[in-house]
RNA sequence: UCCCCUAUAGCUCAAUUGGUAGAGCGGGCGGCUGUUAACCGCCAGGUUACUGGUUCGAGUCCAGUUGGGGGAGCCA
């Protein structure tokens, strides 16, 4: 008998009773009744509820195997889809034969029993946490999200480019990076002058995890005019918060012939038709979330469906937070036009004034990356965030930088080498158009979505300081 | 990297001013029931993270180490 998945069974409803059918998934909990039937929750993880298996005495294996069945062994089910006569589910499975494929070797000690665990404890055991209710709807409403990324730029004729893991640019300017090398640590080749000789090593100069896919990325946006990356990327920071994670996805539109408005508008584009997908396809897991982790995640979307983002100049939210200390608000940091906010001052624009995503634009040189477009007045570069309400940042992009000599004196002013950027100066040299893109954080997108508290629960493995088990 | 908090049964937590460890959940066994956060009874399970110190006596106080968490910075 081919096997069906659960997800379908539930789709179509009180349609399948009658039907013979073979689900295959791990036990959640077992119920018995004297009565001589049990009833054992199955899951196979293809939709948020399991399917309630009735087993009866008249099995071969009832009292053997059955009733020793407990929450995470492995079970093939058979029998036929009958409407339900308890409540909580319409259809449940009347079985013919249940096989026990994989018992649980001590019950006592297995890391998910069927009670309560905090998300410190799983990530202990991250290698059966996909196994809880919360795992499984994350990974489901992940796996939605990033479809609706592709289908979103598919849809709207962008092309996805693979853009390196490894790169050769020691200075992307997002921050420290991994070291690639298959060099012998214990004996280094050296240079006359004593420094290691990166020229012996595997691709004969030092190279690193990419920390963005934005500068290759934009090589193509000069071809195919619409272009993304979606991939991981790595930084090396020394960050332990909820927010950071060393490795991480990003997905990296890049537009030609478009300006800073016209970026945030894709990037409000690009969230909306992810969240209107969440809502359609993972209604069963969001309101799980709603239920169990944070009662407002599924109006919070639906609010931000219903508007535009409000878009706000950095020189305007300075404004606003001068006049809210004006007004008594008291900051921990001072705020003064030049300065980057500070996580306060972001949770204050998103969360208690504007109370929905806030996009900033036109920042203060100084603080910006060198390859975002200078203003003209001279002191701002045409930059824009996103700030979520919870989360704090979760798109940073910019018009990039597409005159020549503008550029080179920008890197100049940041005390960069502009020959290190080769190719990347020669965009501006072969037909240089206006462009601009953005990063959107997929962890951070996900915990907005959620209502999950850290990103580290919201990928299937975290990578964080000290935290490399699985 | 900085600041703060924390570590007790498989898990979540209790344990008066320092006096020698307890509950719930989970697990096993039994009872009951078309059950579904099931319910009732019994049982098992702990060098209180580690090292050292103070004390007649340390889960409790002190120091160090390690792990975990929260916040800050960096950013997505």
């Amino acid at each position: 008998m081919t096997p069906v998945s659960i997800a379908s069974i539930f789709r179509r409803g009180i349609e399948s009773v009658g039907e013979s059918v073979r689900i295959q998934g791990w036990v959640k909990t077992r119920r018995d009744s004297k009565a001589g039937i049990s009833f054992v929750q199955v899951s196979d993880g293809s939709c948020f509820d399991s399917l309630q298996v009735v087993a009866g005495a008249v099995l071969d294996n009832y009292s053997t195997e059955v009733l020793k069945a407990g929450a995470g062994c492995s079970v093939i089910a058979e029998g036929t889809l009958v409407s339900s006569q308890g409540k909580g589910q319409s259809v449940e499975l009347q079985a013919t034969r249940v096989e026990i494929v994989g018992w649980v070797e001590d019950p006592d000690t297995y890391p998910i029993s069927p009670k309560a665990h905090s998300f410190e404890y799983l990530r202990q055991v991250a290698h059966l946490r996909s196994r809880t209710n919360t795992f499984g709807a994350i990974g489901r409403v992940r796996h939605t999200l990033a479809m609706a990324v592709h289908e979103y730029f598919h849809n709207n004729e962008f092309q996805w480019i693979h853009t390196p893991i490894i790169t050769g640019n020691d200075c992307e300017g997002a921050g420290q990076m991994f070291r690639v090398s298959t060099l012998d640590l214990a004996n280094l080749p050296r240079t006359p002058d004593g420094k290691v000789d990166f020229s012996k090593d595997f691709f004969g100069r030092e190279t690193h995890l990419t920390v963005s896919g934005q500068l290759n990325v934009e090589t193509w946006c000069m071809a195919l005019s619409k272009v993304y990356t979606f991939g991981p990327t790595f930084r090396a920071e020394n960050s332990n918060t909820s927010r950071h994670l060393a490795e991480f996805w990003m997905i990296e539109p890049e537009i030609a012939f478009a300006n800073l408005a016209q970026d945030a508008d894709l990037a409000e584009g690009l969230l909306k038709h992810m969240f209107t997908r969440l809502l359609a396809e993972r209604g069963d897991d969001m309101r799980f979330f709603a239920d169990r982790i944070d009662k407002g995640c599924i109006q919070r979307i639906e609010a931000l469906l219903a508007s535009p983002f409000e878009r706000m100049d950095y020189s305007d939210g300075v404004k606003h937070l001068e006049a809210a200390v004006a007004k008594g608000h008291k900051f921990d940091y001072p705020v003064s036009w030049g300065t980057d906010l500070q996580s306060e001052h972001e949770r204050y624009l998103t969360e208690t004034l504007v109370g929905r995503p806030v996009v900033l634009m036109n920042y203060p040189k100084e603080i910006k990356a060198f390859y975002m477009r200078l203003n003209d007045d001279g002191r701002t570069v045409a930059a824009m965030d996103i700030l979520a309400p919870g989360i704090g940042e979760i798109v940073g992009g910019s018009q990039r930088e597409e005159r020549l000599d503008v550029l080179d004196s920008r890197l100049v002013e940041m005390k960069l080498d502009p020959a290190v950027y080769w190719w990347y100066r020669d965009l501006r040299r072969y037909g240089t158009v206006p462009h601009a893109g953005f990063g959107l954080g997929f962890e951070r997108t996900i915990v907005y979505a959620t209502g999950m508290a850290n990103v580290r629960d919201v990928i299937p493995f975290s990578r964080t300081p000290q935290n490399c088990e699985f």
